[in-house]
DNA sequence: ATTTATATGTCGACT
DNA sequence: AGTCGACGTATAAAT
C-alpha cells in the first residue's frame, strides 16, 4: 500500500498521520477549511477559506485555493515542514532561511489528508525550447539568411555570451539573438550589448568593419520593431519547431 | 458533506467520482501512477510515475512530482477537463484554445481521489510590494533626498509612464524608478529610457535643463552599479517595508 | 553564494 | 485581443 488517507479526521489524528507521512517521505495532499500567514520575502494575510495544501518531501509546500495556476501562498523547496496542534486546531509551518521566511497554515477543519510514497518517472523531454530553435538553425543557417555561416555558440563577450555567431555572406559578423516565442524591446537591448560589445573587440584590432545584429523570433511587438529599426537590426520570423 | 474521496478506486469507479466532482465544480486532488504529455506552446512526454494531479473548476490543472515548487506539467485556467476509460485505463485530458494546446494524464493506477467544494475566502492581502514603496516614498520623499518633491506618480512619457517623476532642491526634474528588490542592469536601462525620454521633452522647450535619474531599490548588483556610473544616476538604497 | 538568462513562465492592467 | 511590466516570480547554468 503506497498510500495512506483519512477522511473527516480529528485535528490530533491528522497530526499523527502527517508526522508519519514527513517520516516517511511521502508527497502530502490536505483538504480543510484553514488561514495561512506568510511573512518573509513579503507579508501576507489569508482569511479563513476552504484550501489544498499540498506538502513535498523536498520542502516545498503549496496553498491551492479553486482559482489559478499559481497557489495563493507557497514555501519553495529547501524549507522544513512541522506540524502541532495548537488550541485544538492542527497548524502547520513550513520554514526556511536565507531568505528567512514561513509559512504558517492554521486549520479550524480537516476534511482530508492523504499522504503518497513517491517513486521514479523524473524524466521530462521537453520540445520547442530555445536550445531547438538553436539546433535548427545550426543544420539550417539559410534559415537565417542566405549565406549565414554560423562560428560559435555561446560566444564569450563582455556582455556575456551570445546565442550564436556568425558570418555573412559578406564576412560581416553577425550576433543572433534567439527567442522560442514572441518578443518586446528587452529583447533588443540584450542583443543590442552583445552588438555594442563586439563592435568594440572588433574595432580593436581591425578598423571601420560594422557589426550586424539579428533578432530571431516567431515574430516582435511594434514597440520591439521599432527599436529594432532605430539600431538597424534584422528580424527573422522563425519558431523553434517546424510547423 | 464537502468533501468526497475514495481509496484504491477501480478506473471505472474513478471516472464516475471525477465526473461527478467536475458537476460539482470540486477542487480535485488525485495520487497514482501516470503518464502525462503535453502538446501546445511546447510539447514534452513524461514517463510513468507517481505524481499528484490537481483539477480546478476554474480549468486550471497541475501535475506535481515530490519535488519543485512548479507543477512538472499543468494546464492554465479557462482549459476544458475531460475524463474517460480507454482500454481500462483512467485517462485525463486539459484542454484550451488560443493558444490550443493539451495536457494528457494517462493513469495506470489510481491510488487516490478527493475533491472538496470550495467556499469563500479568497481574500489576499500582500504587503511590502512596489506599491508600497511608492506609498512610502510620496508620504516621506526626504528617504529619497533632502530637498526632493514628488510631482506625479505614473507620468507618461514616450518610453511608458514613469513611476515617479519630481524635483530636487534645484528645481532640476527627477526620474525616480522603484524596485522592491535587489536589481540587476535590466533597471537600469528602465530608467534610462525614461530619463532620455523627458530629456527630448525638456530640451524641447528649454535648452540646457539635464534630467536626473534615481533608481530606488534595496541593493544594486555590481553591474548594475557600473551602469549607474556610466549613465550617472543615482542609486538609493530603501525597502519597501520599515524594518 | 551571487549573477544571469530562460520559462509552456503567470498575472493583472491598460489600450 | 494584444502589449507591457511586476512577481514572495521559479529554475538552471555559469561565475
Amino acid at each position: 500500500m503506497t498510500v495512506t488517507s483519512v477522511h473527516d479526521p480529528s485535528h490530533r489524528e491528522a497530526l499523527w498521520e502527517l508526522e508519519d507521512a514527513f517520516e516517511r517521505g511521502d508527497l502530502i495532499s490536505l483538504f480543510g477549511r484553514c488561514s495561512v500567514t506568510y511573512e518573509g520575502r513579503a507579508a501576507s494575510d489569508l482569511g479563513a477559506g476552504d484550501r489544498l495544501l499540498v506538502l513535498k518531501p523536498d520542502g516545498a509546500a503549496l496553498v491551492h485555493t479553486d482559482e489559478g495556476r499559481q497557489p495563493v501562498n507557497w514555501q519553495p523547496p529547501g524549507s522544513e515542514h512541522r506540524a502541532a496542534v495548537r488550541e485544538g486546531r492542527l497548524r502547520v509551518v513550513s520554514a526556511r532561511t536565507n531568505p528567512a521566511e514561513t509559512l504558517t497554515v492554521a486549520f479550524e477543519d480537516v476534511q482530508q489528508l492523504s499522504a503518497m510514497a513517491v517513486t521514479g518517472g523524473r524524466d521530462l523531454t521537453l520540445h520547442g525550447s530555445e536550445e531547438d530553435l538553436r539546433t535548427r538553425i545550426l543544420e539550417r543557417p539559410d534559415l537565417v539568411e542566405e549565406g549565414f555561416e554560423p562560428k560559435a555558440t555561446e560566444r564569450p563577450s563582455s556582455a556575456g555570451p551570445m546565442d550564436v555567431f556568425g558570418v555573412d555572406a559578406d564576412g560581416t559578423p553577425v550576433v543572433v539573438e534567439l527567442k522560442r516565442r514572441r518578443v518586446g524591446p528587452d529583447a533588443v537591448g540584450q542583443l543590442a550589448r552583445y552588438v555594442r560589445a563586439l563592435e568594440e573587440e572588433v574595432e580593436a584590432e581591425e578598423r571601420g568593419l560594422a557589426v550586424r545584429g539579428v533578432l530571431v523570433a516567431p515574430s516582435v511587438t511594434d514597440r520591439a520593431a521599432e527599436r529594432l529599426a532605430e539600431r538597424g537590426f534584422d528580424h527573422v520570423a522563425l519558431d523553434p519547431s517546424p510547423e
